[in-house]
DNA sequence: CTGGCTTTGTGAATGTGTGCACGAGTGCCT
DNA sequence: AGGCACTCGTGCACACATTCACAAAGCCAG
């Protein structure tokens, strides 16, 4: 089945905070930040120190007991493990309203993730230039993922286009795909796919209200203390 | 009668996946199905059937032994559970890129949760209308918030300001908010908080990309004969 | 060099999620 | 009516994730 063993596996879980931890030890770093013991990091993490420090445990012993974590050095461990030690370019299908504002989007480029190409079906769109990228038609899209090496597809097109837009992106090369449509894509098992779904997040976001409004009727929260939220 | 008036806590990845069989359940009603199984849905999910199971039950037993779950009761239940039966509006706070596409984007309303009101500090984009709706200055925050009875608010700021967003939010009464901000906001502890964070999602398919190289000759990859042992 | 202080790294305990396996209902057919 | 095929609901075991708690390790002062 799975052909990767030789390499330590990092828990899901991890992997999904590894950039969180990243970006913050980044910023430190900008700061002129040197050391960060694994408190202060949870602390601008919002998560709690022990799972910061096994965290990163996984990644190998980078501490320094007594004295924490070198910035400089942990940015460079966390960036070597997620494979941003070169760019990762990608190519979005769907130049409509999301996609348009993805390539409008500098934090993309700026990360490690350029824009190699947008395509779209619609001919009214083609041509058009977002971002600074020319939109492209969608039968240029293996072209595009093989002169430009693109392993990471993104689908930003309506719901009812989005499974042909993941056979298209697989059949052309794309072995990772992000999927802004509602729409649970079907792929070979090798292709890793994640999907950001809004209404999902607000239908989860409405259960909490519901319930918060079906215990007690106190409307407003009262002013507590603050506590860092994920 | 009314037994099952207990506060039952539905578990958070259950939560999670509401949502996306509420979707699917929907469609098969449009479809005309009338009866699905844990199987058929499971399928339509991707995911286990007895997850299925287990997860619906937590709603109540709502199946038919032998026959299926009645796909309307069960949308009825789904929508009844999540805190579907009527609207949440939901107020944009940020105007730029993703505002926009947000704004522009129908599916928000069709979903039962229309933009109350879109905000920004940038007076240039004050009055500009998206979506049939005009962007207003963030100082009109609560008014929007109180008048239009809004819980949910969606942060579509630079992350510098997001912090800034919340504390605005939170104190014009707003419970929920939904945060593309790549920062990690602090709040009240009362206040529920989700994260869209795209850069995080890129970088946890980078991670895997990394990985499928193997530690060996990375980049190309391309051509054909993927899929593997699909 | 020693002792005191700090912080890491990790075993163990606890909490949460997943998936199998199977008893228990249900509907249909003979 | 009885048997049979089907599918739900759930107990249970296992896997994964989080958190606690503490010894080991490093730093520094004297
Ligand atoms: N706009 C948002 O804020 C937003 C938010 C959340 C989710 N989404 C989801 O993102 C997706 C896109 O939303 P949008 O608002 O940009 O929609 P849109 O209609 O504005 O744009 C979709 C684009 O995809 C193109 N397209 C259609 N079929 C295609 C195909 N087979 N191949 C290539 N291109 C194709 C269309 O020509 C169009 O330009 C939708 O699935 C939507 O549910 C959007
Ligand atoms: N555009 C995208 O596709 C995209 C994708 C992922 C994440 N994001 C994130 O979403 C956020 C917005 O991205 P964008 O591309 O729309 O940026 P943008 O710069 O185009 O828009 C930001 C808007 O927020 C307004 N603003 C600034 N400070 C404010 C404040 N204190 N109160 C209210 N409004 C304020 C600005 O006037 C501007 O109109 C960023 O944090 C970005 O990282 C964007």
């Amino acid at each position: 089945m799975a052909p990767d063993r030789n390499r330590r596996r990092i828990p899901d879980a991890t992997v999904s905070r590894l950039p969180v931890y990243l970006r913050i030890l980044s910023e430190q770093a900008e700061a002129g930040v040197d050391n960060i013991s694994s408190e202060g990091l949870a602390e601008l993490a919002g998560v709690n120190a022990a799972k910061v420090r096994k965290d990163l445990s996984y990644l190998g012993s980078y501490g320094t007991r007594g004295v924490g974590y070198e910035v400089a050095y942990l940015v460079y461990q966390i960036r070597r493990e997620l494979g941003l030690t070169h760019d990762w370019p990608v190519v979005i299908v769907g130049a409509g309203n999301l996609g348009q504002a993805l390539a409008g989007y500098g934090g993309f480029g700026e990360r490690g993730f350029p824009v190699a190409g947008i395509v779209d079906i619609d001919d009214t769109k083609v041509g058009t230039v977002l971002g600074g990228t020319r939109v492209r038609h969608i039968d240029e899209l293996p072209q595009i993922v093989l002169t430009r090496r693109v392993n990471i597809g993104v689908i930003a097109t309506p719901g009812g286009a989005a499974q042909d837009a993941a056979d298209r992106l697989v059949k052309a090369g794309v072995t990772s795909i992000l999927n802004f449509a509602p729409v649970v894509l079907s792929v070979p098992r090798a292709i890793e796919v994640r999907k950001v779904d809004l209404a999902v997040e607000l239908q989860i976001l409405s259960y909490h209200e519901q319930r918060r409004a079906g215990g007690a009727i106190h409307a407003v929260q009262s002013g507590t203390g603050r506590s860092a939220t994920a």
